[in-house]
DNA sequence: CTTTATTATTTTGCATGCAAAATACTTTAA
DNA sequence: TTAAAGTATTTTGCATGCAAAATAATAAAG
């Protein structure tokens, strides 16, 4: 082949896109049970961390896309896990609010980490503390 | 916190998830000139590697969904790039071919893994390796 | 040789991810 | 204060990612 660096195994960028999908496609059954997708279970976690903050707060802290995140609150109030209200002193900012079912949610949710870490079996603490340190290093440059 | 494993920054799942978007947007500008989404320069990748491959060959290299696949191949078609033929023994199967300007735009691909390797300077090409054989050894196991 | 099961691919419906434009509201500046 | 600039969020249009159903064609069975 000409061009070696084109080479799919030399990518990774094509193994960031294959455990991405894949690490979501793994949580699918759990999150099934809890009746949220992917990104609304990332909503949840960062509003079970900080309640009651702006919509900017919880678009950085998730890093979900905007556009997509007005959709997603949208489905998440209407199954009664949030509530979005519209801020006191600045009414262009509006607040997330938990509701008594997301909250309620968290406990059902405590043991899909682990649910979770069983499905990959060959990394070890030490590794995975590794790729989570290689990561973040590849998020702060890329952020 | 009551729960600490379901502190976004204890997730190794979320930190694929900005990872793998972030690379991706990291990639759009040199894409865009090539008039190529990521998914079908991942395409590209694989047909240069191997031409003439059926579609199931081609899902299974690039982990591409198959539903999106069609549509992806459809618009790469409609451009010239590749071209999608009947099988001859098997009805079922079709094959891809590249089309001559598929072919030619490897050589205006081949700069582009250097480019986008500069936008993360803080990983050394030893951490790079690390950071593959770790996200194989995910991808392995979730697969 | 026809019915049945299997395989390869496409279609459908829904949920993002993303860029760019549109809204709504605030703060600045003249 | 009033038009202009800036901020927070939503909307829009397009491209996947995904599960499940639908098609089309081949292989297996009886």
């Amino acid at each position: 082949m000409k061009y070696p660096q084109l080479k799919l195994e030399n990518q990774i960028c094509h193994r960031l896109y294959m455990a991405s999908n894949s690490v979501v496609r793994a949580y699918r059954d759990a999150l099934n049970q809890l009746d949220l997708t992917y990104p609304q279970y990332v909503v949840m976690m960062a509003l079970w961390e900080e309640d009651k903050v702006s919509i900017a707060q919880l678009l950085e802290k998730t890093m979900v896309d905007g556009g997509a995140m007005t959709q997603i609150l949208k489905k998440m109030a209407d199954k009664q896990l949030l509530a979005v209200v519209k801020g006191e002193t600045d009414k262009r900012k509006r607040v997330v609010k938990l509701q008594p079912h997301g909250l309620q949610l968290q406990q059902q949710a405590a043991d899909i980490p682990e649910k979770i870490r069983c499905q990959f079996p060959s990394i070890n603490e030490q590794e995975a503390a590794l790729l989570i340190s290689l990561l973040d290093k590849l998020n702060t440059d890329l952020s």
